[in-house]
RNA sequence: GCCUUGGUAGCUCAGUUGGAUAGAGCAACUGCCUUCUAAGCAGUAGGUCAUGCGUUCGAGCCGCAUCCAGGGUACCA
């Protein structure tokens, strides 16, 4: 039973008696008092005045009335203008506790057959370069979605789109063959995702000097930029692997085993998998299908130099290309494709994009087009976009080697986190693998805690200079509290006190007590909002909030020292749920709670 | 130019469908480890919520205008 529900239906029922008029849900704000008033949960009476024709106090003071006559769980309550503060009784919150620990996840709603089937997309990496801090954004918010989405209820495929094909591709192929003097990982020992990487960086810096050498020799910079050997060798790479020149194709399967088997590495680190890998190269040809599908049933349109456009002007959009005029394909023309694939392979209900904000445009396009091909599923793709990764110089740029580099920041991240443990001096008891699988633990919480907590939509900034931070609002800080809880809890069972399934009704609540009964019944609320609004941030910052106040009951009042031993029961209880829930919101977010720390 | 997203404390960020005196953390300063884990707690200081007008009983939140910043804007992905 849920308090805000049944005040939902007194309220109009109480309007209704008391002034003769029906009125919506919405109308009525039910909202948490605030700490400084006396009660628990407070009516906004002022939507009513118009009905009631009274002054606020009065009719405040009538509705209140009325409420706790009609209803027994509502004891006491007041008046501060137009706010009615009710006070909820002992009884309620006691169950609430008992009820949230009586099931094994609480908030948490398992998906069964009927459930909706959403799709995700994340990562989606190109294979020219190892990933960096803009990827990790995007994989832990993918990933954490999709948890947050499963935990909501729905069936979730996570899926990956590995982009293969295409001239970033060749651009490091090139590089390689012309500068590579057979480097491999193997001879190199360097990491497959990285060497790749290196040659991408290599042609950029070739390229760019060649078009200043053309410009001096007297030619324009935009004819220089398409005419600069490096490029034109790409662009010959690309078309003889769409020819499947054998010697071609080998080189690009070679380079890309090589990426592929540094992006796993990274992907384990990182925590996060998928249910489904698409590649591009095994869908682009029939989005190159479905666009010359469209051509020929007059939905698009050829110019004179063979290349393939989409008019777009009619829904206030651009002219938007979809074949280059060398017949080659575009990215639109390979999401033709693999969306068409994916609709096939799945009974996909709901298909989520998680792209940058910079491709925003893109996806409006792709969903119209999709549309105008006749598929129906078009209108309803959902382009999941997040902001930005800035550094203090502005935005990361691979080409340009300005970027911090994933796997770097990992192992940063796990170096100072085994610092500061062993600084503490708190692991001492474990063997040095749990020490050093807590190292990680940790290292992982605060890089994952600092993406997730800030609103995807918005752009965030990342200073290399000043490491990410464990103490305050971060990832550790709540590791931290739950392994406290958890420590106290193993210090009970060893005096031979466990956690009761019940608690004793005549137990009187503590203010803060009761606050964190409030927060905890927050928790599938949390949980809802985050799915709905596809923010982890709001899951995040829920931990914290509820941690928070953990904290301060935890330095006010003692637990295992409490007056009686109902009392130090009871205490328990309400910690262990805390922890709990803190667990299980954490590990939506892809975070893992060590028992010590 | 057009489209789009943002602007909240020195810095990084929260801020529920519009609701009571706008909140955290970091940095600075002050206390608290003989007491269940001090990666903590309590406190001090720090705000014209970019600016102006409007809607409303009530605006950080909604509308309009302006300023600033990011992103996109026909053969990169």
């Amino acid at each position: 039973m849920n308090i805000e529900l049944v005040l939902l239906e007194d309220v109009k029922n109480a309007v209704l008696k008391l002034y003769g008029q029906e009125i919506n849900d919405n109308q009525i704000q039910l909202q948490n008092t605030r700490k400084e008033f006396e009660g628990d949960i407070t009516l906004v009476v002022f939507p009513f005045l118009r009905i009631s024709k009274k002054s606020p106090e009065k009719t405040s003071e009538d509705i209140g009335t009325f409420l706790k006559d009609t209803n027994k769980l509502v004891t006491e309550f007041n008046v501060v203008k137009g706010f009615l503060n009710l006070v909820i009784a002992q009884e309620y919150w006691l169950g609430a506790i008992e009820s949230a620990n009586s099931v094994d996840k609480f908030g948490i709603i398992e998906p069964t057959e009927n459930s909706e089937t959403v799709m995700v997309e994340y990562s989606s990496p190109n294979t020219n370069k190892p990933l960096h801090l803009g990827h990790i954004r995007n994989n832990l918010l993918g990933y954490s979605i999709c948890r947050i989405l499963q935990a909501n209820g729905y069936k979730v495929v996570k899926t990956n789109i590995v982009n293969d094909r295409g001239i970033h591709i060749c651009k490091s192929m090139y590089a390689w063959q012309k500068w590579g003097e057979g480097r491999t990982p193997e001879n190199t020992g360097i990491k497959g995702d990285h060497l790749v990487g290196e040659f991408y960086v290599k042609f950029d810096q070739e390229y760019r000097k060649e078009i200043e050498e053309l410009v001096q020799s007297g030619m324009e910079q935009k004819e220089a930029e398409q005419k600069a050997p490096s490029l034109v060798a790409a662009r010959e790479l690309l078309l003889k692997w769409e020819a499947k020149d054998p010697e071609t194709v080998k080189l690009w399967q070679t380079m890309n085993s090589w990426v592929y088997a540094g992006f796993d590495v990274t992907y384990k680190e990182l925590g996060v998998d998928f249910d489904k890998i698409y590649y591009e190269s095994d869908t682009y040809l029939s989005g190159k299908d479905e666009v010359l599908r469209g051509l020929k049933e007059g939905i698009f349109y050829q110019k004179e130099d063979q290349s393939v456009w989409a008019d777009l002007t009619g829904d206030k959009l651009d002219q938007k290309i979809l074949l280059r005029s060398d017949g080659t394909s575009v990215y639109m023309t390979q999401d033709i494709g693999t969306a068409k694939k994916r609709f096939i392979d799945y009974p996909i209900d709901k298909m989520v994009y998680v792209v940058g904000n910079e491709q925003n445009y893109h996806f409006q396009v792709l969903s119209i087009l999709l549309d105008k091909l006749g598929f129906e599923f078009g209108k309803g793709l959902y382009h999941f976009s997040y902001g930005m990764v800035e550094l203090p110089s502005g935005k990361m740029k691979s080409r340009e080697g300005k970027v911090v580099d994933a796997d770097d920041l990992l192992e940063e991240m796990v170096n100072v986190a085994k610092k500061m443990s062993e600084e503490l001096g708190k692991l001492g008891s474990l063997s040095k693998e749990e020490a050093t699988e807590t190292y990680k633990k940790i290292a992982l919480a605060a890089l994952k805690y600092f993406m997730l907590k800030v609103d995807p939509k918005k752009n965030m900034l990342f200073n290399p200079e000043e490491s990410i931070d464990f103490n305050g609002n971060t990832g550790p800080f709540i590791q931290y509290t739950y392994a406290r809880i958890k420590s106290v809890i193993r210090k009970a069972n060893d005096t031979g006190i466990t956690i009761p399934k019940k608690v004793n009704s005549g137990h009187i609540l503590l203010p803060k007590e009761k606050e964190l009964i409030k927060k905890i019944k927050l928790f599938p609320a949390a949980l809802k909002e985050s799915a709905d609004n596809y923010s982890p941030a709001i899951l995040a910052n829920y931990c914290y909030d509820l941690v928070k106040e953990f904290n301060q009951f935890y330095h006010e009042h003692s637990i295992l020292k409490a007056e009686t031993s109902e009392l130090v029961e009871f205490r328990l209880l309400l910690s262990d749920v805390v922890a709990k829930v803190v667990a299980n919101g954490m590990e939506l977010l892809g975070i893992n709670m060590p028992e010590r720390m």
